[in-house]
DNA sequence: CTGAAAGCGCTAACAC
DNA sequence: GTGTTAGCGCTTTCAG
């Protein structure tokens, strides 16, 4: 195991000066062909690995990370998620790191697009955002890759990536997960739902994926027999989402249901607490309070947990890694999908870590 | 927001030199009555934070932490850990601190005893231990209290304490979570198992927790009908071992087992592909190479994941804080009780991360 | 008791 | 192209 190993003594083994290795480490150029090859070369040898808290030191740096999200008041997810934000400033201001939060209307595209422009007035260094708009999100982005500015993204993907990394799920797999909860708990012949609740605005994009792995799932059980539906309900028209609602869990072939979103995972909590809950299983997404509390009370069986707030936090990590230490992130970080029940759910919550 | 204020600025408002600062930031004594004041009232007043990446770069300390854990080469959950070591060796190593492993006979009680010995003799600044055997670890504590040695633990609590913190997970809930997985996924009435398969040695109060918790999740059932049993077994006797696990197999109004070790796990996966799977579950621990073959294959329907790879990673850096930046450790860090699925594992799987 | 000064390992500006 | 040097903020030694 090579001990500490300095740039110092780099230097000396290839007989040139501190400069010169500081140079090739930082592949700032102005190197001789020659001195290159050298230092490269006892570079690999010893396996240098730079002193970060000197590093950081030295280069009296100090970093500004943009970080535009949806208000958290808007929605307990985003407030998680806010909360990963501020988590990870504290951990990174003693390392020269702003984290400059700005807050868009989870329901308006424009808002979206406004704070982007106004972010970009006192350009960051670097950018994460979730990209909800996904006409804005381009533009965004387009405009960050022209001023060179690195961004990642949480939540979900965008085709056209140029971000240098996404920090989220598998939406398939959470998709298929989702089924055999409801499956494995429940394993029958029967119906089994899919249930997409949004507001007026939103991205389906995103749970489409998740269909088509809850889809898949069923597809993939020899043996058959079951039947599987899909509904995309606007919680907005009260009424007939009532109506369509009552029809499916009147159903007596249902087996289990799947909701994808956090509203309609409260609507349909509501529901089943009313009619009372019978053998049909639920699976909904997040440790939200409301979530909590109809897992506590057996109305939902199991949670996909997303963990926004961690997805936050890893998000500014890759950032301030990348540019205070020239890191480079994951393209892709995923997520573990997990799995709460009653059971485990204690373990999951007051974690003060 | 007061901007980052040095020792120096201090210096200056209270009108002496950046070493009687020093001195009082310390407790070092050695300061007029007068001056003491003076400096204390300011570093109130300023709210001074100290930069660590700079204190700790100046003292130019390195520390030693030994690791005495159950030889990798023994078990691959041991292996997992080992890992955890070494990872977190790669990230601390660079801030000065080293560690230093020390394995010990999984089987052999003296082994424990002697390395523990050894690992004294060149005194370390703080130790990382998986307390397997109750009075040997005891004896050990007991000297490093003695000597001002702090210690934290993994996989399994020690009721007399002294140990910095205890990482792990809660073993009465993730017993309850066995049950619950069992419950949920074949409901009826009927007989639940919990097995606890030895060797030789074995430290049953570790898994005695988890009984417990397995009792009580399905005495808190209402509506009853469950009948739960337990079973120690000696792996070493193969014969009556393979008989018991018969007769248990045989019973028809077996619902679900729960297998508490490794070694059992495997011995009962085999057994239940021999005979075929009926519709009894069965939930085992740990993502090992032989567990994650009979997940996929359906035998084992879900894992408990304690994750000994982050427990003995997370210990170290609990102990590598507390000696550079003085930050306390908590003094219990529970786990997340995960539960892995076929669907889910793959997201726990390939991460770089 | 106190101040001055030499590091810690790395960065970056500036000569040559 | 390359070497030198002055920091970064804090610790620690050593005169006085």
């Amino acid at each position: 195991m090579s001990k500490k190993i300095r740039i110092k003594d780099i230097a000396e083994m290839a007989q040139v000066s501190v400069g010169t290795v500081d140079r090739v480490i930082h592949n700032r150029g102005e190197v001789a062909e020659d001195s290159y090859r050298k230092i490269m070369a006892i570079l690999e040898k010893t396996g240098y690995k730079p002193n970060l808290l000197a590093r950081t030191l030295g280069s009296n740096k100090t970093f500004r990370i943009a970080a535009l999200m949806p208000n958290p008041a808007q929605d307990e997810y985003w407030e998680q998620s806010a909360e990963g934000v501020k988590q990870a400033q504290d951990e990174w201001t003693q390392y020269g790191v702003e984290i400059h939060p700005y807050h868009f209307d989870l329901y308006n595209k424009e808002s979206f697009a406004s704070q982007a422009q106004t972010l970009l007035e006192t350009p960051p260094d670097a950018v994460l955002t979730a990209p909800i708009f996904h006409q804005e999100a381009l533009n965004f982005f387009r405009t960050c890759r022209e001023q060179n500015i690195p961004f990642v993204v949480v939540n979900n993907t965008i085709e056209e990536g140029g971000s240098l990394s996404f920090i989220g799920h598998d939406l398939n797999q959470s998709g298929r997960l989702g089924a055999e909860l409801l499956h494995l708990s429940n394993p029958q012949p029967g119906t089994y739902a899919i249930l997409h609740v949004y507001d007026d605005v939103h991205n389906s994009l995103h749970l489409n994926e998740k269909e088509k792995g809850f889809k898949e799932y069923f597809a993939e059980q020899n043996g058959g027999g079951f039947k599987v539906i899909s509904r995309d309900l606007n919680h907005t028209h009260e009424p007939s989402l009532e109506k369509e609602l009552n029809d499916l869990l009147g159903d007596a072939s249902l087996r289990g249901i799947l909701v994808t979103t956090s509203k309609g995972a409260f609507i349909v909590s509501r529901l089943i607490e009313k009619k009372g809950k019978n053998g049909v299983r639920f699976v909904a997404y997040d440790l939200l309070k409301e979530n909590l509390h109809y897992l506590e009370n057996g109305i939902i069986d199991f949670l996909i947990n997303q963990n926004s707030k961690r997805q936050a936090f890893i998000a500014i990590s890759q950032l301030a890694n990348h540019l205070l230490f020239k890191k480079d992130a994951l393209p892709t970080y995923l997520f573990p999908l997990e799995i709460i029940s009653r059971q485990n759910l204690k373990s999951y919550l007051n974690t003060g870590h």
